[in-house]
RNA sequence: GCGCAGGUGGUGGAAUUGGUAGACACGAGAGACUUAAAAUCUCUUGGCUGAAUAAGCCGUGCGGGUUCGAUUCCCGCCCCGCGCACCA
């Protein structure tokens, strides 16, 4: 029998986080337990978070979510012997840290300085094991020297370029944003109902030239680990679709102008032309008309009219006719062209044939009696009639039948894409194009905040770049951060700063004062991680080969914008020669967002944000924390804090440690079920690791809260020695990668060496997992009737007749013969009776 | 509008290949210990009928289907969430 228990607890020493969790934190700095290890001959794996911006704030337990997740995958890795990096840096150039300095006249360097120091201090008390030797921060000088310098081979080779384009522009922040950071017509910084829309303005910009890779992004996408949501994302991002540039003469001018059509099958169904109000032919095409000012003055009216609206709410289709004609190529009635709101300038060539197959087309036909002339039919003859008397707009090339031209008469639309493209060009009606959505990835930012762009503007020799032995561009001491109102970057007036020689020519010229987006610092810090500090170079192939691609990258946003610009760097690396891989990253967790428990986001203006640190001191420690956080639910769903349910986990925590105390100090001379201890100690073991394989933690932690439970229900039967320091050993290894400062401290009273990782990770043997009895379940047609345990050999035809002869199968079966009887092995018997 | 993911007890969630629905936890209830409370421990906890830890019926958003058997597969619909949104 066990000794009395109540005897042992009173001498238990008690779970205190407060004092092992500094204790072990300070243990693995001094040991430099963390250090990944340049070319180690081991399995190498890489992880990393997306690293944070270092915000005044400070982390809340959202942000620590992505750190568990991060953290347990590490631990898990490193224990099973593989040469872990997972390394930490910061995200820091940014506005919120310039809008402080136009606030306060604090410099972004110094508040920088402060937030990382105690984004820094949060992660240690997290217990993160985190490679510090790799640190990296983008508004270092040594960092963003190399940003520079990627930025001088991109304009090399073509892939950076300067143009004077429409932005969009915060009116707030005095800036220029790209086309994803502009949320229903609104600044993504300032979108609440009270700010004011985004505007367009007319700005030289700088560009990098993304859709060069436009194919390559896309044909990478299937191979990628990552999960669909963000691959169909990207897909649709990228946009490609295949079509067909045709060319009209205008009637009366000696103009021509280019359309692209991607759903082109209904070839001869063209009746008008629409041209985006912003268009710059439109100017041209009026010219000689008498109300042509007129025109462009509505036209112009048109535009800001839409920008206002921002994109996706446009509503009801606009249009001005410009009193042109196109001569239609199929020797049709002339299409007269519209000027249209739902045209844009942007894409394809800003210029659209319309037909009665597509519903904007139909819908501004409609309002502005146009002549429409369907060529595709439904198969259903009345549904025919109905599109041919236009009641209603059919679209549906996959099922329509084309009832022109006379070459592809009866034809289906969908299926005879390709002949009808070759019959365009064998014609001579036009020629096949392939168009894209996306853009060119705007860089530009009027700001201070940023890695100068490193480009010095000569008379002579335009815009130069700054040789590599003249970077970094560093940015200059400035102490009135607040924005001029001219659009420019407060760099605009620092003369000493702006004032310089072309480095071609020795003459005086001008630094470019704008600055790189952030993203483009983002771009490419996974591979600088690999070779952290190399004053020579922005990373040593050989390193980044051995390190990269990463292994998981983890995060919760950024879908396409980010995840696309680094994508993107990495493709022309490798076409550089710098990496040997296309692809930065194998594989993509993409976990959900940990909302406040009131059910919305979690923000410090909202007051409901929930810290980490005061969690930690409270006296649930970082280990029940980090523990909690996985528990909540599958990570790639979205979950709210509960500040009930850390209790529960707590207590697990509590369970585990009192386990063990109560092992060192009790009797070892008994036995008990040692064979039901292994066996569980077996299970357990291949259940924690398949799941934190799959990242499914929360029921590898449910695993391990069994376990333990079942361990407390056989301790009372006593035990041996060795099955129970072993069963107990091989717990705290599994609990480790979720509450790695109790498992130190637990593994140490076990009388093992060294910290928890440096062991083995368990192994299990099948054969030991399974029991000597099984349940197998009776069912009478499907429903569940009775259950018999059986030895593990039984066979079925035993099996089917204790099925067919219990009571309860009985009462249902009656006399009947039963029509069929299934078994399936060591599960179920299942019997059915007319 | 298009795309993607999802809908399971009072709550978070589990069921990995079509095979015992509700593991694990929170909350709630009862009890033990305590002068008392907290902590801890034990038990109960999907709904209905029932004295029952006998048995039965219902039950995984709704309606159908396939199957011996469906939370899981198929068809149609409804609802929430996210992403993209005039892309010709």
């Amino acid at each position: 029998m066990a000794a009395p228990i109540t005897g042992i607890i009173l001498s238990v020493k008690r779970y205190n986080p407060q004092e092992i969790e500094p204790k072990w934190q300070q243990v693995w700095e001094e040991k430099q337990a963390f250090i990944a290890q340049d070319f180690a001959d081991r399995p190498k794996t890489y992880i990393s978070p997306m690293f944070p911006y270092p915000s005044g704030a400070g982390m809340h337990v959202g942000h620590t979510f992505e750190h568990a997740i991060v953290d347990a995958i590490a631990r898990f890795h490193r224990a099973n012997g593989h040469n872990v990096m997972n390394p930490m840096g910061w995200d820091s150039f940014g506005l919120p840290a310039e809008n402080y300095a136009i606030k306060t006249g604090t410099p972004p360097q110094e508040t920088t300085k402060t937030n990382i120091a105690n984004f820094k201090n949060q992660l240690k008390r997290l217990g993160a094991s985190i490679d510090w030797t790799r640190e990296i921060n983008t508004s270092d000088p040594e960092y963003y020297r190399w940003t520079q310098w990627i930025f001088t081979k991109l304009f090399e080779r073509g892939l950076a370029y300067q143009k004077e384009s429409l932005q969009w522009w915060c009116p707030i922040d005095q800036t220029v944003l790209a086309n994803e950071q502009v949320v229903n017509g609104k600044c993504w910084r300032h979108d609440g109902p009270d700010d004011p829309p985004a505007e367009k303005k007319s700005i030289k910009q700088w560009f990098f030239k993304i859709t060069e890779y436009a194919d390559a992004l896309l044909d990478e996408i299937p191979e990628l680990d990552w999960p669909e949501k963000i691959k169909t994302a990207q897909t649709n991002w990228i946009g490609r679709s295949e079509g067909v540039i045709y060319t009209n003469k205008v009637k009366d001018t000696d103009l021509e102008i280019e359309s692209f059509s991607a759903h082109f099958e209904a070839i001869t169904a063209n009746t008008f032309v629409a041209i985006a109000p912003d268009h710059p032919l439109l100017p041209k095409l009026v010219d000689g008309l008498d109300n042509a000012q007129d025109i462009l003055d509505q036209a112009k009216q048109m535009a800001i009219d839409r920008d206002a609206k921002g994109p996706g709410s446009l509503g009801e289709p606009e249009g001005i006719f410009t009193g042109r004609y196109a001569l239609d190529i199929f020797g049709d009635e002339d299409l007269p062209i519209w000027i249209a709101n739902y045209a844009l300038a942007d894409y394809g060539t800003g210029i659209v044939l319309c037909s009665a197959h597509d519903e904007r087309d139909f819908e501004f036909a409609k309002k502005y009696g146009i002549r429409l002339k369907p060529t595709m039919v439904p198969v259903d003859p009345i549904e025919a009639e109905k599109v041919k008397n236009l009641e209603y707009c059919f679209t549906d090339m996959t099922n329509g039948i084309l009832i022109e031209p006379k070459a592809f008469e009866g034809k289906v639309a969908a299926s005879h894409r390709q002949e009808i493209i070759k019959f365009l060009e064998h014609e001579g009606f036009a020629r096949a194009e392939v168009k894209y959505k996306m853009r060119d990835w705007l860089i530009s930012r009027q700001r201070y905040w940023g890695a100068p762009i490193p480009i010095i503007h000569c008379d002579e020799h335009g815009a130069v770049a700054v040789p590599e032995d003249q970077l970094p561009v560093r940015l200059p001491d400035v102490k009135d951060f607040a924005p001029k109102g001219d659009g420019k970057s407060v760099l605009a007036h620092v003369e000493d700063w702006v004032n310089t020689t072309c480095p071609t020519c020795g003459k005086p010229a001008k630094r470019e004062t704008d600055t790189m987006d952030g993203y483009a610092c983002s771009s490419w810090y996974l591979l600088r991680y690999t070779d952290a500090h190399d004053d020579t170079q922005a990373w040593d192939p050989k390193l980044a080969n051995y390190w990269a691609p990463v292994d998981f990258y983890v995060g919760g946003d950024h879908a396409v914008a980010h995840l696309l610009y680094v994508r993107f760097w990495t493709h022309v690396f490798k076409d550089m020669g710098l990496t040997d891989f296309k692809e930065p990253v194998k594989k993509l967790i993409y976990h959900g967002l940990i909302a406040a428990e009131d059910g919305r986001k979690m923000s410090k203006s909202l007051g409901n944000t929930v810290d980490p640190l005061e969690i930690i001191d409270q006296g649930y420690g970082a280990d029940a924390l980090r523990t909690f956080e996985l528990f909540l639910g599958p990570i790639d769903e979205n979950s709210n804090w509960s500040s009930s349910g850390i209790g529960g986990v707590y207590r697990f925590i509590n369970r585990v440690w009192t386990l063990v105390q109560e092992f060192d100090e009790s009797d070892k001379s008994f036995t008990g079920n040692d064979a039901e201890v292994t066996r569980l100690q077996h299970k357990t073991a291949r259940k924690v690791t398949n799941d934190i394989h799959r990242q499914s933690f929360n029921t590898a932690i449910s695993a391990l809260m069994e376990y333990v439970n079942d361990l407390y229900k056989l301790k009372v039967d006593g035990f041996s020695d060795t099955t129970w320091r072993e069963a107990l050993s091989v717990l705290v290894q599994l609990v480790a990668p979720f509450a790695p400062h109790m498992s130190e401290e637990l593994w140490q009273q076990l009388g093992h060496e060294g910290l928890v990782h440096e062991t083995m990770w368990p192994e299990w043997d099948d054969a030991q997992i399974v029991e000597d009895t099984m349940t197998i379940v009776v069912q009478v047609n499907g429903k569940l009737r009775a259950k018999l345990d059986v030895a593990k050999d039984t066979d079925k035809e035993t099996i089917e007749k204790l099925a067919i002869e219990s009571e309860n199968v009985k009462a249902f079966v009656g006399d009947q013969q039963p029509a069929k009887v299934i078994y399936v092995p060591g599960k179920l018997v299942n019997i059915v009776v007319k």
